[in-house]
DNA sequence: TTGTAGGCGTTATCAT
DNA sequence: ATGATAACGCCTACAA
């Protein structure tokens, strides 16, 4: 059992609420008691015990955030910027992986609640079901990433992004392009989906589904993807990922099978992780602001935790960032 | 305020700890009742507060994790690893980013006791002085990596690991061999760093300072400290990083710099994480058993905390894995 | 089978 | 300037 504020109480031969005084600077306290409390405290090895504090406080300073994957960068980015505004407005920041399983999303969501916890963060969720219709299992605010019909988002412009991605395929002379969706249950993939059917509708190119294929976001994931695409019948001369992890296994999968990119295929990634412009070739990829993501969802939460009411999704910008994994459609052999 | 157990109790018109024994399934309780409490209990949104409970059972079954990055994919792979042995065992795992701050990392490892976590381990500690020295300001299991002078540690043989990275440059031919080292309170860091200036001085050659350039880890650090090394009266033919991180930001920067990978230049890793295989060329590092790690970190803090005392550092075995980014000298021009 | 009472480690409201 | 005392939400003897 860990020392407590007693125990220094009665080392010092004062009251209990004394030493809680004198370690708190409260300003009615002689400065030689809380010298003396200070010294004993810090001898004696005392740590606050929060959950005490907290119980009575009613405030516990800090949130949750919940992500998929702990190995996907552009989540782990987006829980640095996250934590950067946290600790600078006095919040702690815990953070747990459902590893893409929406039951332990739940759980876990519910486990910070039970934690006390003031807001709860959602990276990439996975749940169908809207946080808000939830309010009476999860009172306390929920702010999701990329779940453009829920009241508290914060976006990219997974619709946009994705539609510049597949119009610059087109232009490039691609027609047979391909997409390597992630589960249905991820908000943002069925976005940039509808994006890919639309673009290609509109130019008059049926859609092969052949050529849609799922996957997981991860690496390995993104590799296997490849591998049944090249196994088609007619194999794409594009493809467009869903995410950076996925385009970076495919560029694996290629470069095992000797596909020269983008020479003989084009790739497109989504995110613009560090990685991409590292990887070989440097990635062609959608870049989502991840900084200022993180930074939005942080503030929306805080907003929400102080009980502003009119709090709005926000939707940031999709950029196409053109690196070296994409080109002109190959002349037929 | 949330809804306690208290507000369950009038609902129901039984007190409260009937509510709690219900609750938590109490052998002596009437079926009709518990249905009864645990239909309202659901209905009315009850949470537990797992601050009350942890403050009155005197246990959180909860370990903290603090790592320096969560950037770092070898370093978010450890916490994967970890956190699925604790779940198996019923913990909770939070986790909190030291951001290379020797400072914080203290400061988090004092919230952690704070929230009476069971037990705490360190992932790339910058702190110098070792956790059992402090026990009296932290009475708590603490586990680090690659603290080979810790009892409490599990890491991966370095010496031995970096040791056979740069003899087999050397046996390449290589002479002028750099070391992209990490900040010098990154307890692994030394180990390797040794390890490259013993193998050199067995070889009989001479340790250039300006070969030994130190970074951060960060894939812009190591772009950054392959340009300094560059711009060296004398370059080096081969770079030896400390992370894999490290040696693909010095990827990138070759490639800006027209620098044929591994033609003109050798690079080594360190870590082995998954994107090593897939960047350009793919590299060759030293691997660390990282799931092997994070499963006897967790196992050891485990032991810790069950109050057994026979607890000894282990140390796994380091594997050099040769890709694409290492090949003979190049002839002299 | 259920109710009562005490305490976990704090802070906060009274007094003194 | 300091000491009692109550309360936060929960669990657990001990009673009934």
């Amino acid at each position: 059992m860990a020392i407590s504020i007693k125990d220094i109480a009665k080392a010092a031969g004062v009251a209990p609420s004394t030493v809680s005084r004198a370690l708190s600077d409260h300003p009615r306290i002689s400065q030689e008691t809380k010298d003396r409390i200070n010294h004993l405290a810090k001898e004696m090895g005392y740590t606050p015990s929060l959950l005490a504090r907290s119980l009575v406080t009613q405030d516990t300073a800090t949130i949750g955030v919940v992500i998929t994957m702990a190995s996907d960068p552009f989540l782990t980015h987006l829980v640095t910027s996250i934590e950067e505004v946290a600790q600078e407005q006095g919040y702690s920041v815990l953070m747990s992986s459902s590893y893409l399983n929406p039951d332990r999303e739940l759980e876990l969501v519910s486990a910070f609640h039970g934690r006390r916890t003031k807001g709860i963060i959602v990276i990439g969720s996975q749940v169908d079901v809207d946080y808000l219709q939830m309010r009476d299992r999860f009172p306390l605010p929920v702010v999701l990433t990329n779940c453009r019909t829920c009241p508290y988002s914060v976006s990219t412009d997974n619709p946009a992004g994705a539609r510049r991605a597949i119009e610059y395929l087109v232009q490039l002379g691609h027609r047979r392009i391909a997409y390597i969706a992630n589960q249905r249950s991820y908000r943002s993939n069925l976005d940039r989906l509808t994006s890919y059917q639309q673009v290609l509708a509109a130019c008059n190119i049926p859609v092969d589904k052949d050529l849609i294929v799922e996957s997981d976001g991860t690496l390995q994931g993104g590799s296997a993807a490849a591998q049944t695409l090249l196994s088609c019948s007619q194999s794409p001369t594009a493809i467009f990922c869903f995410n950076d992890m996925t385009a970076i296994g495919v560029l694996g999968a290629l470069q095992q099978a000797k596909i020269r990119v983008p020479e003989q295929m084009s790739v497109v990634g989504f995110d613009d992780i560090e990685f991409a412009a590292y990887c070989s070739p440097p990635l062609s990829t959608v870049r989502q602001p991840t900084d200022l993501m993180g930074r939005r969802l942080i503030h929306m939460l805080l907003a929400l935790i102080q009980g502003q009411e009119d709090v709005a999704p926000e939707v940031l910008p999709a950029e196409l960032i053109i690196r070296e994994s994409t080109g002109s459609l190959p002349a037929p052999a």
